[in-house]
DNA sequence: GGAGCCGTTCTACACACGGTAGAAAGGCTC
DNA sequence: GAGCCTTTCTACCGTGTGTAGAACGGCTCC
C-alpha cells in the first residue's frame, strides 16, 4: 500500500473538483470551477502538476492541451487513507473497536450489511 | 470531531515512544528511548511542546521537571484518523465498502465479531 | 553560600511544502 | 506575421518541522 501524502487546501479543492466531475477536465475547466478563488491558470497548472507528481491524477494529452483525471475515486482514496491510518495501530482490533464506537448505530448497521 | 493535524517524522517517533510506554515520561526519558537519533534534550522538549500545542500530549508538572502523557491512546488516535478520512467521502457507504475490500478475510471476520 | 547541574524557555536557522503567479516558449488561427 | 492558448520554468512567501544553542531559575553539595 502506497503511503498517501497529505494535501494542502488548494490541492484538496482541485481534487474535489475532479472527483465531482463526471469526465476529465482541463486546467482551464478546473479554474472555472474554482472561480470564487480567482486563481491564475498557471496556479491551477502548478497544482495539477504537483498532484500528478503525487500520483493522485493522470494527465492525458489532448491536442495542445491536457486533460486531468483522478487516479482513484474519492471513495477509493478515502478507503486508502483509512487503511493507512489503521496500519499505524499496534492493536488493529482495538483501533477498529474504537472506530466502530465513533460511528452511529445506523452506520454500524450499514457496515453489517456490507459485510454480508 | 477535532480535525487531526498531520505529524512530522520526529513528532510521530515521539508519540510512538509515549504510546509504547506504560507510564508518563520526562523529556529525558523520551530522549533515551530515541538514543539512536542522538538528539539534544532541547530538541525533544521543543517537539513535546509542539505536540502539546496540537493537543496530542498532556504536560504534568512534577517538581522541577515535567512528565508527558498522550492525550489519547494510539488506538483512539488511529480511530480518529479513520473517522476524519471517512468524513471526506461523499458516499460513506461506498468508501466503507472499498475499505472493507482492502481488508483481509480474517480482519473482516474480526470486524463482524466486533459488531456484535 | 558559591559552583555545578538540570530542566525549562526563548530564540533561531535551515529545509521542505504549499499557495501563488509572472516570464517565456511553442504551436494554432486567421 | 500578430495574437492567442497552453504549457513549462522559475520564483517568492508563509508555515511547519527538525534541530539546537543561549540563557534563566532552582536544587545540591561541599
Amino acid at each position: 500500500m502506497v503511503v498517501v501524502t497529505s494535501l494542502g487546501e488548494l490541492e484538496r479543492a482541485v481534487m474535489n473538483v475532479l472527483w465531482a466531475a463526471d469526465r476529465d477536465m482541463t486546467a482551464r475547466e478546473v479554474q472555472d470551477q474554482l472561480a470564487d478563488r480567482d486563481l491564475a491558470t498557471t496556479t491551477v497548472l502548478t497544482v495539477l502538476g504537483r498532484l500528478e507528481r503525487k500520483q493522485l491524477v493522470h494527465r492525458i494529452r489532448d491536442g495542445r492541451a491536457h486533460h486531468y483525471r483522478p487516479v482513484a475515486s474519492r471513495e477509493d482514496h478515502v478507503a486508502e487513507l483509512m487503511s493507512d491510518a489503521l496500519d499505524d495501530a499496534s492493536d488493529r482490533g482495538a483501533a477498529l473497536a474504537r472506530f466502530l464506537g465513533s460511528m452511529s448505530e445506523e452506520e454500524r448497521a450499514r457496515l453489517r450489511d456490507l459485510l454480508d
